[in-house]
DNA sequence: GTAATTCCTCAAGTGAACTTTAGGTCAAGC
DNA sequence: GCTTGACCTAAAGTTCACTTGAGGAATTAC
């Protein structure tokens, strides 16, 4: 930690990198990877150190629980997109955000339950050899999660 | 599909990798990949060409399938390795390791539907910037999904 | 018998999400 | 006032799960 030994109150300076990593759990690397991918703009002091804000603090334990949720960065920037950059978010950005997210989710949640009791029927019967088997054809269907490993949220709508 | 317009029965001489690749909807290169990863193992024609069995089919399957619910190879690697070596595979064998499949993936179920039950209580109320909300504190639990955003699963138990 | 496929290996590339390394600047504590 | 630690950039390396490409051999189709 840079400022002493607990992390300052935020004003008049704004956080270091180092005290928004141990209040994030994140990695100094991390964050600065999450700005080179537009997901967090700190400002700047005159000797080019970054500066967070409690805004920032937010954005950043929000990439964090995403993520947790097996949301990809691509997915989170979109939503994060949609935050107001002339005021700091309010309750109901976030809220908005959040109702996306939990749709999303739910969704994934619903699919996987759909998936696991095929995995029931289909594979527990021994019946994976067959042609018949719901899950063993399951690439065919449009319901399918995403037909890549690399994209377990079937959230993507890109090519592929 | 190398041996006629549709895939000849499996005897005599077993399916080729292309066959496979049509029957599986895998690529070729995938298939090749995974027998570099010790997922299958099939035999070799005298010219060096793989010649896939019956089994090697299930478990490409089963691969595929398990894929598609989210778990990496090495836990499926894992789990065939418990498959007999010397004897193809019974309906009995296939349904222990989709039990075993079948209880992974419920604890994930379980673990989507809290994070997101705290997604509701916690990002929804706009308390997400103190110190005490849940999901913020997420990290530090032992319940918490795996800390990395590459191990979605939950279930790695070695280090990091 | 030849042309078109399919197959082979080995090496390198891809994309996501980072980390590590190298080489330096800046600020805090004593 | 100097050392130590935190910070900076840029580039390269890492892991997973593959794909692509090069260069060549074997098989199949006509």
């Amino acid at each position: 930690m840079a400022h002493g030994t607990s992390p300052r109150p935020l004003r008049p300076s704004g956080l270091s990198i180092g005290d928004i990593a141990t209040r994030t759990g994140l990695a100094v690397s991390a964050i600065r990877y999450y700005e080179e991918e537009g997901l967090v703009a700190p400002y700047r002091t005159a000797s080019g150190q970054r500066r967070f804000t409690r805004a920032d603090l937010r954005r950043l334990s929000f990439v964090r629980i995403a993520q947790s949720l097996g949301f990809p960065l691509s997915r989170i920037r979109a939503a994060m997109q949609s935050l107001p950059a002339d005021r700091p978010p309010s309750k109901a950005d976030w809220g908005r955000i959040s109702r996306e997210f939990r749709a999303d989710l739910d969704a994934r949640i619903a699919q996987l339950e759909a998936l696991r009791d095929k995995l029931d029927g289909c594979i527990g019967c021994g019946c994976l050899s067959l042609d018949s088997c719901a899950l063993y054809n399951e690439r065919d269907k449009a319901a399918a999660l995403g037909d890549g490993p690399r994209y377990l949220m079937g959230d993507r709508s890109e090519d592929i």
